[in-house]
DNA sequence: GATTTTACTGTACACCTGTTCAATAAAATT
DNA sequence: AATTTTATTGAACAGGTGTACAGTAAAATC
């Protein structure tokens, strides 16, 4: 069978837990003897689920990263973000995915946490958008290699968003993304 | 004065001592105690300088990104990577910068490691971009918005490099970033 | 409902962490 | 060369880590 009622219980135990400390204190100085002792669950266990608290945390992580797929293929399906005379702001819900999850991005993008958060949020997105662009396929580029560029350069701005404590708007940042996306066209048309 | 001699033996015992115990296990299962053992340091003595092994590391990690700021500089000075008409693959050092010290990087984008260097890499690389776009500027657009899309795009390439173990050469990737670039304005050209 | 399977517990161990403090030794300053 | 300053040491502390293993209890299976 696949679910133990036992381990769904530890599990939830320790979820609670986790969500109760992250209220006190950051990731980074929460211990795993603390998170048992107010799950009351044995530290032994823990270690047969989880190596570490970041493993644990990693779980809510990917629940969160499943409603940006969700949310990004919800409004306008395959609508793309590289095809830039058709690029709608609204069709980029990443920054208002953010922007809802602010309190969880806060702690992944926080210095001292490990890089494997930004790797789920970056696979998640280049994801998103190696799907979204199976039409538009240049020659002699890699399509990878492209999609790498794109979700990444998202994160940028994201990046730069989390340093400014999150002042701009999500609304704000589209607009600003399409216009950076468009800025060779623009030059080129002789703008 | 700046620099008593005792601290000056000390850092260094401890720098060799981490290089030593990095070609045998990763940054991230490496204790203080060891390096210490090894350095013939007093751990209390590490405390004085720094916190965690991670902050030893650091200060390898930003010799190493002046390089990167260094090589950049070099050949072609105040060469725009953003301006495409006269983007030139020689002019982007960052791909070989990479390649060259390949070792160090391995750590760095390991998904264990702290985002600490990450943003250390990244706002290398966005501070070149800031200087070399001076002259520019867009209206509408944020220009260290877009400096931080531009240069987490490029950090997208390296990851996706990273993740690939290295394959591809440097100069592949200056040739592939330079396509990427001018898609918009070859395509508004009706290529 | 009885049996089998397996998740969890409690205890123990060697080691690491971060901090404190008086004693020491090695610098810098005079 | 004598004195002052300060980096380093060693020892000790409470707590955390990761692992092992036998015993228990709660599931799943029959």
């Amino acid at each position: 069978m696949r679910t133990d009622l036992r381990v769904i219980k530890t599990k939830e135990a320790l979820h609670n837990a986790l969500l109760e400390v992250l209220d006190e204190k950051s990731l980074d100085d929460i211990s795993i003897s603390e998170i048992c002792r107010k799950a009351k669950v044995n530290r032994g266990t823990f270690y047969l689920h989880y190596a570490q608290v970041e493993n644990l945390f990693e779980e809510y992580f990917k629940e969160i990263t499943a409603d940006l797929a969700r949310s990004y293929q919800e409004p306008y399906r395959h609508v793309t973000v590289l095809n830039t005379k058709e690029l709608n702001p609204d069709t980029i819900r990443i920054f208002h995915h953010i922007e809802k999850y602010q309190h969880f991005y806060r702690i992944v993008f926080s210095k001292k946490v490990p890089l494997l958060y930004y790797y789920l949020l970056f696979e998640e997105i280049k994801q998103l958008l190696l799907k979204d662009q199976e039409a538009i396929l240049h020659e002699e580029i890699d399509h990878e290699l492209h999609c790498s560029y794109q979700a990444n350069a998202i994160i940028g701005i994201i990046i730069d968003w989390y340093h400014k404590d999150f002042i701009y708007s999500a609304d704000y940042l589209n607009r600003q993304l399409v216009q950076i996306v468009n800025i060779q066209s623009g030059n080129s048309k002789g703008t």
